[in-house]
This record gives C-alpha cells, structure tokens and sequence, in this order.
RNA sequence: GCGGACGUGGCGAAAUCGGUAUACGCAGCAGACUUAAAAUCUGCCGUCCUCGUGACAUGCGGGUUCAAGUCCCGCCGUCCGCACCA
C-alpha cells in the first residue's frame, strides 16, 4: 500500500467499517464458545438510545467513550460485550402518528435505520448481531412474560390511585408533563383522577434497594446520595388519636416523638378519608378541600403557597394526657401520600408548624431547650429543631432528643396506643399508560373469572397494526375488535387489559437480552451467569434516578424469583456530562425572547462573533447544554462529512473530564483534526531508525506513555490519556532518529487504536511487511510497558527554604537521606543563603526533595 | 428550605499519597518557509516590578504543618438533586 502524505479520513472510514464488519471483528461469542474461555469477560454498555430521529453530539460523546474501553478491553484480552440497541416505544411516535399521520412502528423503524447507519459511521466495536429494539414481538413478548412471572410472585398489584388526567387528550400525564396545572400538549386544566391501575411492588424492596447502595462503590456518590434520598427512609413513630370523648379517630405518623409535650394541634390532608367525609355536612370545608387542590405542586407554587388551615371544631385526646384536648384543623401542607395524611403539630420545632400556629394564633411550647433558653413560653419566627435537653415535658425532662423519642415509643407500644415504625418516600411504580405505542399489558378482564392472565402460550400480545390515531385518547381501547378476546380460564366472552407498561419497563431489563436472546424464553440463566453484571455502564446523568433504580429492582426481583444470581446488574457507573455550545442571538426588544442563530449562520472571530447574512454583530451567551430552542446544535453527521469519525472521536475525548460538560467548538474539532494528521506524519517514521542506536529517554517516555494512557483508559479518564499522547508525540517529533524513535512511532498506533479506529488501521496496514503481528489493528495486543523503564534512574530533587524553592538538583533514584541533606547544604545558592549559620532542621523526602527551616 | 458538587491563566484543564502549581490542548503574539495564502515548523504566552535562581498568585478570610490547590473552620459565588416528606 503506498503511503499519502495526508490521512484521507472518508475513504479511511468507509474502507475500515467494511472490513471490520467483513471479518466480523466484534462479534462476542456464547459462553459455549471455546474463544472465550480462560479470558475475563468485560461487559461495557452504554445507555441504549431513544431513536428520535438523528442522533446528537451527546450519543457521540456516550458511544465514544464506551467505544474506547471496548476496544481497549480487547486488546488486553478480555472476551468482550458491546452491543447496541433501541429504546423504542414511546410517546414521541405516537405524537409524530398524530401530528403527522404516520405509523408509531413505521417511524420509529425509520429513525431506527437513520440512526443506525450514522451510528456505524462513528466505527464502533459493536456487536450489530445482538441488536434489539424494544418495540418488536420478540422482545417485548419476554417482556410480558417476565411481567407475568412478576405477577405470580405477588410483585405485580392493581390499586386505585390519583393521576393527573388531561381531559382533551384523554390521558394520565406524566408530573413533568404537567406545565402551570395544564396539559402541555393541549393546554387544557388538568384535572385529579382517581383510576384503576397497574403498580409494581417496589417499595418491598426499598429495604434492600437503600442497603444494596452501600456496596456499589464504583457508582459516582452523587447517584447513590439521589437515590438514597429518593427512597427516603424515615423511622418514627405512629400512633393514634382517639377523638375527645374517646370514639377513634385517626392514626398519625411523626419522626419526633420526643416533642409530643409541645404538641398543640392535629392536622389532616384535605385529602383525608376524615376530612371528605366531614365536607359532606359542611360545604365551608368543602370550598376549602377544593382550593386546596387547586393548588399546584410545582416547586415554586410550594415556595410561595401560604399555609392554610380549616378548623373542624373536632378535637382529639393527647394521648399521654387524655383531659388534653387538641384541636383538629384540616391544612393544606399535609400530603395524603405521605405517612398517614395526618400529623400533630409542634409549632416550636417544626418551621412549617410554626408558621401555621403564628398565623392561626395557637399556642407555641418549647420542649427542647435551645441552649439556656428552656422557657414554656416560646417567641420569634424561627422554629428551634437543633440539638437540645427535653424540657417542660414531664417524664423526659432532662433526656436528650434520642432518650427522648426511644421512651416515648417504648411508652406507646407499652400501652399499646402506637408503635415504632419506618416510612418511605418511596412509592410503588405505577407502570400503566393509557397509550397505544408500549408493551400491552397481557391480562384479560372476564366478568365471570375477574382478572385473568394471558397464558403464556399466548403471548405475546401483539400490538394492532391498524390502530387510529386521528382523535385523542387511547387507540387500543377504541380499536374495533383487538380487545374482545374469549376468556382463557372459561371461554366467555372477555376485553384485554388496554393499558400499556411504562416505557422505563423496558429499560429495566434490556442488559439482559443483550447477553442472552433465546427465542422460547427472556433469557437462559447460565449465559446471564457468564456475562452480569455489567462492568462498566456508562450514561447520562439524568437516568440517575428513575432508570437506575427501576432496573435495580428489576434486577432483585428476577433474582428473588430464582431466576438470575445477582443482585446488582451494574458493577460500575460513569455519568458523562452533556456537551454544550456557545448561544448567539440578538434582542428583539421589551418582552420578546431574543432571537437564536444557529452556529452555522454564524462566523465567530477572536473577540466577537458576526451574522453572515448582514454582517452585524450577534450576541455570545453563555455555554450551555444543545437544545433546539437555543438552536446551538451541530449536527454528527456535518462533522463526520467533513473531519471524519476519528477527528470527532478525538474532540469528544480531549480537554474536559468525561463527567464534566464538554463545550464544542469549531476550533476544537479543526484541533483534533490536525492531530490527527499530525499523527499520520509521524507513523510515516516507522523505518527511521538513525545510525540504530537507543534513545534511552524517549524509551522511558514510550513505556511511561503506554502504563499511563492504560491507566487512564481503565479509570476512564480520556483527557489524561489524550493529554500523554500529546506529549509522546510532542517528544518523539524533536527527537532524533534512533531505533528507539521508530519503535515509538510503531507503538503509537497502537496507544491511539482505540480512540482513533480508523487511523490506527489505515496506519497498520501502511506499515512495512514483518511489522505487524496480526492483520487489522483491531485484533493486536496493548503493547507491554516494561517495569525497568517505568523509574527514572536520575530524578530532580527541588531544595526548599522555609518551604519555598530556592533551588534544584539532580539525584541518583533513591539516594539516602543523608546524601540528599549533605548535597543541598553543599549547594552554593544554599550556602550564600544561610549565611554560614546551620539549619534549624532539614525535611528529607527521598527522590522529591529537600527543605532547610533557617 | 434540605442535601450535594464545584471554584486553578483569555478559554478547556493537569497536579494519582500534604512535597518543584499551571503538564497537555485551544485562542493569541512573534518569526521561518512561500510571489501570496493555506498547511507545516520554531519561539513566547499567570500578575507585578527594581527584570532576578525577584515578589505575589489556585474564589475570599482564618487555622494546622517544615511544607496546603490538596486537610480543618467561617464566608462568597456557580451548578445540580429533592422538596409543605411530618
């Protein structure tokens, strides 16, 4: 193969995916296969993508990142997973079917084909043949079986439950879906609706699903802090209120049972059986239920929502005191959904009681001192909830807040009038969706035999082709004949279920089938067993939640149904950060948003930037995440066309740490792009080896190269490995031809193969015969750092005074203390400045350096 | 409000164990090559001054230490998550 002086990056790019996929270099093996046996397995994946039509500079920099450890996992030996695949229903087609007129299936498989072929264009080591997309019988059938072994182990329940119901479009709306009370598709009040729906049993796990964090100590603190926060444990005591005059009344949850003595009202949610049923006599309360639920529960609408209250003229026993009576006010910051919907309230240690008594003139107690403060009588606007002593409170006077709540629920459970509990944030997940373009749910309603199972013989339930889309509402449920089905259980007649499972189902179990995709089955647990869990799982930042936790749970529930070991699919997480663009815009005066211009319709200059149709300048805002609406996107496929895959490759993984965001810029990726032939100029050396002599410091610098860029592969830390590959070739240009040189430029294909794919191949190939020891790069070894070459034999010693540097020196590696302290003290520069006095001290830290305290 | 992360040149950043701060890149400046441009190469590039093996610099103010970007305390700022969670 002759050798061009320039890399030609489209024909590279082209020729090299052909050959890879020509020799089906990535595909992974069973664990059957022989191939695999005796190597460690490296399961990498990366989040599969919504296929929303085009893919965006985010999914480059995700698959990039994972690319590079795959790739780097192969040539270290590893038999390695990489696959790829769709998370492929969804409201976005159902949308796109009515808006546009189109088929949810047809327009998600078009996207899909789009979007694969720009993804093959960024030269992944994927294994195409384990492709899978969500939205296919064959996946989505294993879904509804495994939702039916779910079922059978009691993990699957049907509850009543509020939703938010956009009555326009006829359908439950997702919390974020809900913008200033209204639909944000149609704009219409949304609207409390209770409904029958499906829920799976994750708060059964919230025990093991808080604990099981603790070990996942390859996860990022910050995702295990979100979720631990998310599931919310909170232990304290439940009791109940006995009406005054003694018929029961309702039960209460507090987690500071040790200020019960500065208890000095009851309050209920406007939600509460006690409160709806006390409304039907008295239509002030029920005026007043309905204000409050037209309150909104946007963060903001809470921060400025003044509390308010009803009294019911009710009052309840103190139950450490029942000639004590408290009075029973219906508030408005009491939540339904929390607890038990009820609470007492102690105005001087909780900020919101507080507020509540103050407005209402109730009396306010302290009974916990705030330092010498232990007057009954408390003042000012602040609730104390600090640390502090039991005061005017009887019996517990004088404990601490822990004596305290332990007492006075070892009282309740004594007297048998409450006992020590623990509450949950944590909700079941309720998985139905009104919604055509989602697994159907595979159980059928039968007026004779209630709710019945689709037998597994059945399955799968497949979704209608010819579903309508032209009117709001669920498609499924008004399909003409889909849904009338004979009963299972007694061959009546019967409806299906026309609720479809939340796409997070989906995501939930998808690693899996990546593994293991037998047609008869979700999955065969010996291949599971070889491959999960997966090594490293890379992805956004905003799956930190929902996603993660879902699949965890996903996860526990198949292994306490037998069918899987482990307990945690992801063994190691990495949240990359988003990529970000510059915005440019212009004013368009009092109360209108600015007006966007796209990066293209943009020529930016050192200090400015200017609109290229009239030349004027434009705005430069801040850096921020790409986004339509701010219109500061660039488009993969431009960026491809015009630098090829490496180029682009190589910007994603330059400069910003992979958890931070990554602002793109056009001199970002003309940089990379340059390196890269630059890069190619030097690989063109490999046959310049001087008179053959050694070049001992360039052989430090290569093999110092080769354990650091591995080093920073392994810990993902790809600006590090750019940066010393960088400063390789930066060393290697000024030297002068050696042996050692050519050796290095050989090496550096290698150190660069798994970031630059392409390049690395077209180098390979160019090589001269007998210099490469397999065919294609992409199935040759990480080359072996040697030991002896990782320490310098010389190393520079900084001398200090008082801790600032003063001068240096060059030391043999390892030399002793005494030899260090005698060479500085001998020091000229020393010596002048100690003026002939002897040092107060001398700190010797061996092979780094020497400070003198005069 | 509660919880968390972060703050280092004009910009993205490095400093892995408390041990020579600013590696590497981008932008910029000067020069070489060229009729010219592009490409490429060389050098400079934290601030200040008395231009030195000088002083001062890692958001601000304290502290611990022979030694602090790194540890501790208190502020300020930015970003993220959760949120009337009892």
């Amino acid at each position: 193969m002759t050798r061009e002086p320039r890399f030609g990056a489209l024909a590279a790019d082209a020729r090299w995916q052909a050959a890879w996929e020509a020799a089906n270099s990535f595909a992974t093996g069973d664990s059957a296969d022989a191939e695999g046996e005796g190597r460690p397995k490296a399961y990498i994946l990366e989040m599969f993508p919504y296929p929303s039509g085009r893919i965006h500079m985010g999914h480059v920099r995700n698959y990039a990142m994972g690319d590079v450890l795959a790739r780097f996992k192969r040539m270290t030996g590893h038999d390695v997973l990489h696959p790829m695949g769709w998370d492929a229903f969804g409201m976005p087609a159902e949308n796109a079917a009515m808006e546009k007129g189109v088929h949810p299936g047809g327009w998600t498989r078009d996207n899909i084909a789009s979007m694969r072929a720009q993804l093959k264009r960024l030269g992944l080591a994927i294994d195409w043949s384990r492709e899978l997309a969500t939205c296919e019988p064959d996946y989505y059938g294993q879904e509804q079986a495994l939702f039916l072994d779910l079922f059978a182990a009691g993990l699957v329940t049907r509850k009543h439950s509020y939703v938010n119901w956009d009555p326009v479009d006829m359908t439950v709306l997702a919390n974020e879906q809900v913008i200033d009370g209204r639909g944000w598709r149609s704009g219409a009040l949304v609207e409390k609706k209770k409904l029958s729906q499906w829920f799976l049993k994750i708060t059964d796990f919230a025990d093991e699903l808080l604990e099981g964090l603790q070990a996942l100590d390859k996860w990022p603190d910050k995702v295990r802090l979100m979720q631990e926060n998310w599931i919310g444990k909170s232990q304290g005591l439940e009791f109940s209120f006995r009406l005054a005059g003694g018929a029961p009344g309702f039960d209460v949850f507090t987690t500071r049972p040790d200020t019960l003595y500065g208890a000095s009202f009851a309050a209920i949610s406007p939600d509460h059986p006690l409160a709806e049923s006390l409304a039907r006599d008295a239509p002030e309360l029920a005026a007043f239920i309905e204000e409050c639920r037209r309150q909104g529960t946007a963060a903001e609408q809470i921060d400025t929502a003044e509390k308010m209250g009803f009294d019911t003229g009710l009052s309840v026993e103190h139950p450490l005191d029942p000639d004590w009576h408290l009075p029973v006010w219906v508030v408005n910051y009491v939540l339904m959904d929390y607890g038990t919907g009820a609470i007492f309230g102690c105005p001087a240690h909780d900020q919101r009681d507080l507020d509540f008594a103050r407005k209402y003139e109730l009396p306010v107690h302290r009974v916990i001192a705030d330092g010498e403060e232990t007057g009954q009588h408390f003042t000012g606007d602040e609730a104390w909830t600090g640390p502090g002593r039991l005061v005017n409170s009887h019996f517990l006077d004088g404990m601490s807040i822990d004596e305290a709540k332990a007492a006075v629920i070892a009282r309740a459970e004594h007297e048998g009038w409450g006992k020590g509990t623990t509450v949950w944030r944590l909700r079941d997940w309720g998985v139905s969706r009104q919604r055509y373009w989602g697994t159907p749910i595979p159980f059928i309603h039968c007026d004779a035999c209630g709710l019945v199972p689709v037998p597994k013989s059945q399955l799968p339930v497949v979704l209608p082709e010819d579903a309508d889309f032209s009117v709001p509402g669920n498609p499924l449920d008004r399909h003409p004949t889909w849904k009338h089905v004979a009963c299972p259980s007694c061959g009546g007649e019967a409806v299906r279920e026309t609720d479809t499972l939340d796409t997070f189902v989906d995501s939930s179990w998808y690693f899996l089938r990546f593994a293991s995709a037998p047609s008869d089955k979700p999955f065969d647990p010996e291949v599971i067993r070889r491959w999960l869990p997966v090594d490293q799982y890379i992805g956004g930042i905003e799956h930190a939640i929902l996603h993660l936790l879902y699949a965890r749970f996903w996860t526990r529930a198949l292994n306490k149904l037998g069918m899987i070991d482990i307990e945690e699919p992801f063994a190691s997480l990495f949240t990359q950060g988003m990529v970000t663009h510059e915005t440019y815009s212009r004013e368009q005066g009092e109360g209108l948003p600015p007006l966007y211009f796209t990066p293209d319709e943009v020529a930016r200059t050192a200090d400015g930037a200017t609109l290229e149709s009239d030349g004027a300048p434009v705005d430069v805002g801040r850096v921020v995440k790409m986004s339509k609406s701010k219109k500061n996107v660039v488009d993969p496929d431009a960026i491809l066309d015009q630098y090829g895959a490496d180029a682009a490759r190589w910007f994603m993984l330059s400069d910003s740490p992979p958890e931070r965001d990554l602002p793109w810029s056009e001199a970002g990726i003309e940089g990379a792009w340059r390196f890269v032939q630059r890069l190619w100029r030097i690989f063109g050396d490999t046959e310049k080896t001087g008179d053959g002599a050694e070049d001992k410091g360039l052989a430090r610098k290569l093999h110092q190269t080769i354990a650091g860029v591995a080093a920073d592969i392994e810990s993902l830390g790809f600006n590090k490995a750019v940066a010393k590959i960088h400063a390789l070739a930066n060393d290697i240009e000024k030297a002068p031809p050696s042996a050692t040189r050519a050796e290095a430029c050989r090496t550096l294909i290698l150190l660069v193969a798994p970031m630059l794919p392409h390049l690395a191949e077209e180098a390979w190939a160019a090589l001269p015969e007998g210099q490469r020891t397999t065919a294609m790069i992409a199935d040759a070894a990480w080359p072996a750092a040697d030991p002896a070459m990782l320490v310098d034999d010389e190393v520079t010693i900084a001398i200090q005074m008082a801790g600032k540097l003063r001068d240096t020196m060059t030391a043999a590696k390892g030399a002793d203390r005494a030899a260090l302290e005698a060479a500085a003290l001998a020091r000229p520069r020393i010596a002048e400045l100690l003026g002939g006095k002897a040092p107060k001290k001398v700190i010797v830290v061996p092979d780094r350096l020497v400070n003198i305290v005069p």
